[in-house]
DNA sequence: TACTGTGAAAATCTTCACAGCT
DNA sequence: AGCTGTGAAGATTTTCACAGTA
């Protein structure tokens, strides 16, 4: 018998779920929703609503049986039982188009502050304006271990991924974010990877819509 | 009992995984690679072999019991079951930084040309230097269903996520990549959504971590 | 020997059904 | 009446084990 993946106490697509639905919560506290129904919820992530109320009580702490979900509450278990709150600092490889409207955006959300960015050019470096620190690309293994960051986003180009994904694990980050079109894999390291690529997504819309599915 | 999600003739994480797979044996042929054994492309994947064998196998068509695969002849299979070859345009809506970036990268990347951009701010449309055609979002509806644009990138402010998503769908399209931090769902309508957001991948590596997962 | 292909077994995840609360 | 919580049933997905081939 094999408990879920690894030592995750929770079933991964759950964990995805609820991070998800911690999100939507902010969303919703902030337009001062009080409460809400696993129904309501249903419309608003399209999971359905037993879906929803299997996954909160996966998480053993849910409000006794009321009508509907207390928003605040349930917001702050989440992020507790989560982790979602450790206020983790991350940093940001490859200081591109992409990186630099990541490097912007960062400050929109407050969440996963940006403790440092890198490039591999001096030129761009110095070009780039931004409150956010900034070194060159060698220098990744030691700020990371130094600002003790827990998570790096790399937006490099293809054929400089995986010296970045290498040097962010060799500082010590748990987890990275890849935007580059090259896969990483991490299996034999500590380290949670998540691959996002555009061209990758539409290829799965491709796929899906040739199966004539919805 | 149940096929499957909808009318889709392969399991969902199948899906996922060959399309992944896909974009990997294009790497692969580039790199002049003949062969790829399931093994090999476990530790290219991090997908355990077995699950390789058994998705391609899913897909009714390998090759022979040789030694591995044959790298372009897996590769073309692949295009033609999942529909990866069958050309579809699409079109990006917001130009704001993210917007900007996938305008400019999404030249080095020709399965998947720009056929029209959109933006809500006529003078973000005048300083915007592409080959792209550009119209203002308005006119969404019309040039998806005149272009016949099968799936649309969403890059705008999370307020005017919705509506770009309704004309999207509205115009006809297929298929929608939401980069907005809002949740887009399309449950009740023929559209396959995927929405990306940089913290929420944030918020899962923190889960997982958490979780003392690897 | 080293690989793929695949039915069957095991594990996992989702859905159901109904108890319990308000 | 309408909601949540949860064990159990059902469906799906992964893993196994081994037959078959070069």
């Amino acid at each position: 018998m094999k408990f879920f993946t690894d030592k995750c106490c929770l079933p991964p697509p759950t964990l995805e779920r609820l991070a998800r639905l911690y999100t939507l919560l902010g969303r919703l506290e902030e337009a001062q929703t009080r409460r809400v129904t696993s129904r309501a919820l249903e419309g608003l992530l399209s999971v359905p609503c037993h879906t929803i109320r299997k996954d909160i009580s996966l998480l053993g702490a849910a409000a006794k049986a009321e009508r509907g979900y207390d928003v605040a509450a349930l917001r702050q278990t989440l992020g507790l039982r989560l982790g979602l709150s450790a206020g983790y600092s991350v940093c940001l490889v490859g200081l591109g188009r992409l990186g630099g409207a990541i490097l912007n955006q960062a400050g929109a959300d407050r969440r996963y502050p940006l403790a440092a960015a890198f490039d591999a050019s001096m030129n761009r470096i110095e070009l780039t304006r931004t409150d956010v620190p900034l070194y060159h690309s060698t220098q990744i293994s030691r700020v990371v271990r130094e600002k003790a960051i827990t998570a790096g986003i790399i937006t490099v180009p293809p054929h400089a991924a995986w010296e970045a994904a290498e040097r962010l694990i060799a500082g010590g980050a748990r987890g990275i974010v890849n935007f580059s079109p090259v896969i990483i894999t991490a299996a034999d390291k500590p380290v949670v990877v998540r691959n996002i690529s555009l061209t990758g997504e539409l290829d799965v819309i491709a796929a899906y819509i040739h199966m004539q599915g919805v």
